[in-house]
DNA sequence: CCTCCTCTGCTTATTACTTAAACTGTATAA
DNA sequence: TTATACAGTTTAAGTAATAAGCAGAGGAGG
């Protein structure tokens, strides 16, 4: 059953094995020195200090001392390996049972997820390419649609929800890094650079030099949910609404 | 002026001049064989055809029969080149001033935007990494900013909301290009894959379980603003009759 | 006209990375 | 004891970015 029809998994069956398999260890041979567990935690630390980039299956193999090579006994690729450390660094989402309603829960959901992009920024970014998910991964969505069970939306309409949450959080995450330029490698004065161009440029740009003289690309406020957050949920609750027949609850 | 304080651009210096500056022809020496409007056309065209991963410098200057060296003559680096490449995919946004309301603007320019993103599916990946934004991006926001004013909504909100409105965009593309497999290079089966992870282990994910059943992970209904779309203006409408102390409008 | 300087386009070389394939040595099962 | 499965290494092939420097074109200054 955990091997069965790779056929609708393309090119990633490979990921499939090390994300949903079960790992059995090894009944012969030499003891192994390393493990497919130790190597995710070391490569995430890597990622989190130094950015995805920085990265590599070298560097990872160096900070044990072993050879590049080595590291293939335990995962298949660079690529399967990346996807173990998303959702190693997803974890387990947040149990939202004691949260009296769907946006409460939401909320919190969003809370939680941003705090994860918070400690491993390059997550938000590794999660835009095709990619299979892991059972942490798929744990968040289905926490997040059970959260909506019962508001009267449809199974395509939870999940187009649930996407819309989580594709603002990750770019919320981005950009409240940005901002904040607490993410080492990446460019920390953005906001400054915006600023400058919109500066310099403000007759092509006047609703924006506009909007930064009341307070945009300033930095972010990071008391509750924000606006961005308010928007979708809002918006989601309209629909909610909508389908009721009533007023919003 | 142009030349002036490239502090605040940090590492992205050299992308300020190629995106921002003016480009001179020289006046000494052979002509140029090349440009920089048509190796950006190149590698565009190649992006479009095979991915973002398949292009290089290599493959660029290949296309010309150059060495890859060649091309170092017009563009400081790669990222230079892929800050160029979006900005010129992106070209300049539509002209919204005939819209009657910022709800129909915001519509329009979503469209239009996604549009892009399907034409140029590399740029919605593309986008989300750590960059200056070009002339035309920046163009897109202000547009779509322009689209808010007089809602009520302060510099920030704005901005804020233009955020939530461009990021839905990114991952709708993403999700209805996997979804729709014409992107060539991407799992074409994404859908597929995860519905059958969902069916394998439906006891740990029964809110999805029971989605899938009505609906979700279907293919994508491309018929009008989607559901994700009404959600993300819905809520801006929510947020600015609230600034209005009015009734939804 | 001649010379020089600049700029183009190319060659060479360096560095960094992924990964295939074959090899060495070890620990356990039979 | 021996066969086998496995750990980790060596070697090497292939791709890619890009630094450094060279060959030659051709306008500018004399």
């Amino acid at each position: 059953m955990a091997e069965a029809g790779n056929g609708v998994f393309g090119g990633r069956a490979r990921s499939v094995e090390l994300l949903w398999g079960r790992r059995e260890p090894p009944k012969r041979g030499p003891k192994p020195g390393l493990s497919v567990e130790v190597i995710v935690r070391t490569a995430i630390a890597i990622a989190d200090a130094e950015g995805l980039p920085a990265f590599s299956m070298q560097r990872v193999a160096g900070e044990f001392g072993f050879t590049t090579m080595s590291l293939y006994r335990y995962v298949p690729g660079k690529t399967e390996l990346i996807d173990l450390m998303i959702d190693t660094a997803l974890g387990p989402p947040p149990d939202l049972a004691e949260y009296p309603d769907w946006r409460t829960k939401l909320e919190v959901w969003a809370g939680e997820l941003h705090e994860v992009y918070h400690r491993h920024l390059w997550v938000a970014r590794a999660v835009t390419d095709d990619r299979l998910m892991g059972p942490n991964e798929l744990a968040w969505v289905e926490a997040a649609a059970r959260a909506l069970l019962g508001t009267g939306l449809t199974g395509g309409e939870t999940t187009d929800a649930v996407r819309v949450v989580s594709s603002h959080v990750r770019s919320w995450a981005q950009y409240s890094a940005d901002m904040a330029g607490d993410a080492g490698m990446t460019g920390r004065q953005w906001g400054a650079a915006i600023a400058a161009l919109i500066e310099e440029h403000s007759a092509d740009y006047p609703a924006l030099a506009e909007a930064m003289r009341s307070g945009a690309f300033g930095p972010v406020d990071g008391s509750g949910p924000q606006f961005g957050l308010r928007c979708v949920l809002d918006g989601i609750g309209v629909r909610i609404a909508e389908r009721r027949g009533g007023s919003t609850g």
